[in-house]
DNA sequence: ACCTGAACACCGTTCAAGT
DNA sequence: ACCTGAACACCGTTCAAGT
């Protein structure tokens, strides 16, 4: 006879960390919680994950390894970075927790895969062998900073505000702030209030693809 | 005659939870901790701040606010914007704590500041003015992601294994990953054995910044 | 081998009571 | 106005005891 309630497993207390993350926020994931979910005591959580931010990275990895887009064989080198960069973006604006953790954990698994596909489109694009490594780190580290940026975003709005409202707000103070000293923000105030944080990013990314080519000939040696 | 105890203030509040979090990290800062460390009542704590979020947004400014670089008249931008770029980057070195906090805070008062600083720079750049506000967020956002990851690094230390030891053992781990899997991080294992954080980062500031003067002509309507 | 749930050693925050 | 410190409602983690 099948057992009424599956039992317990790696794979299952890590899914509904995500669920609890994903319905109740990073401050929503407890082991009292889980628990209450999983319908058993808090300590059956440690024979499955070793502590709390072993359950976090397990976390964060299932969500991004879905989230990694493999490249068509016909894609630019451009193409494919862009793919990739948006992959990741996309997954952090679903999960913000997972952004958070991001932006701290190098260590995480799904880094290594992400470093390496971005590794081999800046090969594609003809970066010198010195350089490669220091052109990669820098796409890796602005979409990891932009997750981190957007995951605080997200926490910010938790207490309901909509994302359009506070950037309203947002723009007003920058407007408001006093010309001699804050020139430059007051003057992009207009610029911020309808903002897309998507086409920011992959503009970011852009700007870092088009100096990564422009100094391409001169950045390492020969490789 | 003057008290033995100065009395309690913000500041001294502040000054004393920078001092727990250089010396004790990000989890010594407590309130417990900190009313032990100022000879005070737990409670006494909250006249001057508000909640624990509020003291590390302040101790974050307090060691932000005075690494931020003022560019001579005669820098160029581009020199103008590797200053600030590397004051923020050794405040983080020297402060990790910060760097979690910044990484997750778009709302610090000291990133005002530096993004007003970054986006004068940009202005004097030559940017068109409907690029500004996209090229000084990819600055500033390079900037966060890389003070977010490296006070992950940071705190991977904390244990005790130096910086050169830890760069040697990821370095050993990506030179013996499979050849079909990882191609590319394994060839650039050997560039992460002698690869320094602060070099990195500014290659990286400089790649942003190539990308911005090639494309300041075409990314914008005419400033 | 895996699960239970009480117990331990902590947290941040509040609040009546003091000065 | 400012400080005290016990109390409250939580945490993550451990561990004897069960099956």
């Amino acid at each position: 006879m099948a057992p009424r309630t599956v039992s317990l497993s790696r794979e299952r207390v890590v899914a509904a960390a995500v669920e609890l993350l994903d319905t109740a926020g990073e401050g929503g994931l407890t082991f009292r919680a889980l628990a209450a979910h999983l319908k058993t005591g808090a300590g059956a959580i440690y024979w499955h994950v070793s502590d709390k931010n072993d359950l976090l990275v397990a976390a964060t990895d299932a969500v991004l390894t879905p989230a990694m887009a493999t490249p068509a064989a016909d894609d630019t080198p451009e193409a494919a970075l862009r793919a990739i960069a948006l992959g990741v973006f996309d997954a952090i604006d679903a999960h913000p927790w997972a952004g958070t953790q991001l932006a701290m954990a190098a260590t995480q698994p799904a880094m290594l895969r992400f470093f390496e596909s971005i590794g081999r489109q800046v090969q594609a694009l003809g970066v010198p062998a010195g350089a490669q490594f220091t052109a990669a780190s820098a796409v890796l580290q602005h979409i990891l900073g932009v997750g981190g940026q957007n995951a605080a975003t997200a926490r910010a709005f938790a207490g309901g505000t909509s994302r359009t409202e506070h950037l309203a707000t947002t723009a007003d103070v920058w407007a408001g702030l006093d010309p001699g000293d804050y020139p430059f923000t007051r003057a992009v105030a207009e610029q911020l209030r309808d903002h897309d944080d998507r086409e920011q990013f992959l503009a970011g990314i852009d700007l870092i693809l088009a100096g990564i080519v422009t100094l391409r000939r001169i950045a390492g040696p020969a490789g």
